[in-house]
DNA sequence: AGAACGTGTTGATCTCGGTTAAGGTGCAGC
DNA sequence: GCTGCACCTTAACCGAGATCAACACGTTCT
């Protein structure tokens, strides 16, 4: 437990305002809330399908990912977050998880209880309206994924992987517009693309062979970004990043 | 303009109050919002990709479905919906839409003003809360379905979203669990599933000749509702519809 | 009544991505 | 400095589902 200044919760007052305008009381009283450091090493779970959390879970440094196992035994990772994202919101007010949340990489996270979220949310509007809008953002990235897995074929899905995390990765500040660090082994792009790992080490050599990316190890530069936004598909509007839609990043 | 009692709006009430447990005045004051009835053809668009939607639009009677188009002009699902739904939260309150909303079938509908939604949620917690956790299940949803198209074949995603129309429309009250309607042409299950119209028809025959449904026109009737589950490999959590998760559908 | 159209059905063939299998590479631990 | 392991890479082959092509059937329009 602690809440003192500056507090830990930082990265999601950060992300929040991206989308509201918060009063100087309402930025207070965010970073008040009661909450609980953890770290979670690289692979371990953090919620598992079926549990019902009491907690949400704000993450401050890492890497996550959501994924569900079907019949078969395939995994299908659906989606991707970093710091500020509240990872589980969805499962703490749903009550019972649908899906299991795992660190991607070794992660801080701080976790809030429930009834805490709830509250602030309609005691404060525009921390609930950003809460809301969080939420709806995330709806409108798993659709976009829908359409990724379903009507694209695999050339076209990973450059619009790529774009993504592109885009997402810049604007939490955490990487330069054309160039980052992708903590995500080829297995796991299969699982996010619906792909196999062979396949997905036939894509990103193709791309590099193509010149629209290169590769160092896990290192991602996009040497044309024009041109594999065209390959992959990507227009950025769907992440709902603000600012505008036809900006230098397309 | 309308809001006469007993009020067009009362199917939306009907739906969240599955979920959030309203007091008199809030009945009273959801029933009242502002809104505009319209009646919208089969084939119609509400909402079109990149439209800047000033209302939300909650379905009275009938079918909606939301869809994207990529680039290389194929289409994908994202979701159906029905009486109760409001289906344009999303891109009003997110601003710009990020996907089209169509009838699948004539519909009506009312608008009610974006603001109207935003006071209503933050004056009214339990309805705020109803909403929220509608968008909530919303993503759910959407993470069932990126599962469904990334990572099962093609018999077992047919009959996945054969289970997933069953149990909701059974929720709606507008059919019997094991018997519906599915106002659907082949083609547009082929959309919600990632798959060709012709193989959509070859999974419904195989379906029907293995003894689990049986198909008249466009009406399914569930034959045999253990096994189309096991064969979908439905697990109804994800639809949060409340009760035992166990109960008899499942 | 007949034409035109949308939808469903079925078969033949093709292809994209899956499967299988075999190295290669780099790092962690002893 | 060797061993083991996780991950990446590449090649050969295979198969689920796509594509292409007819035809059937019912409805609407003229």
């Amino acid at each position: 437990m602690s809440n003192s200044n500056p507090s830990p919760l930082t990265p999601m007052l950060r992300k929040m305002e991206l989308w509201a305008a918060f009063s100087d009381s309402d930025r207070e009283a965010l970073l008040a809330m009661p909450h609980t450091l953890k770290t979670i090493k690289e692979g371990h779970y953090i919620v598992r399908d079926g549990d019902k959390p009491t907690h949400s879970c704000v993450m401050l440094t890492g890497f996550t990912y959501r994924h569900k196992i079907v019949g078969a035994g395939a995994r299908q990772i659906v989606s991707i977050h970093r710091a500020g994202d509240m990872v589980d919101l969805q499962n703490s007010l749903l009550g019972t998880a649908d899906h299991n949340v795992q660190a991607l990489t070794r992660a801080e996270v701080a976790f809030i209880p429930r009834e805490a979220v709830k509250e602030i949310a309609f005691a404060r509007p525009a921390i609930g309206f950003a809460m809301w809008y969080d939420t709806l953002v995330d709806g409108s990235i798993f659709r976009e994924w829908v359409a990724n897995v379903g009507r694209r074929d695999a050339r076209t899905r990973m450059a619009h992987l790529l774009c993504e995390f592109a885009l997402r990765l810049e604007a939490a500040g955490l990487s330069e517009q054309t160039h980052y660090e992708l903590p995500m082994t080829q297995e796991q792009l299969a699982d996010c693309t619906g792909l196999t790992p062979v396949h997905v080490n036939r894509m990103l050599k193709e791309l590099d062979k193509g010149g629209f990316i290169q590769r160092d190890k896990r290192a991602v530069t996009i040497a044309d970004w024009r041109r594999l936004a065209e390959i992959g598909d990507f227009q950025r509007g769907y992440l709902h990043l603000g600012g505008d839609q036809s900006a230098a990043l397309q």
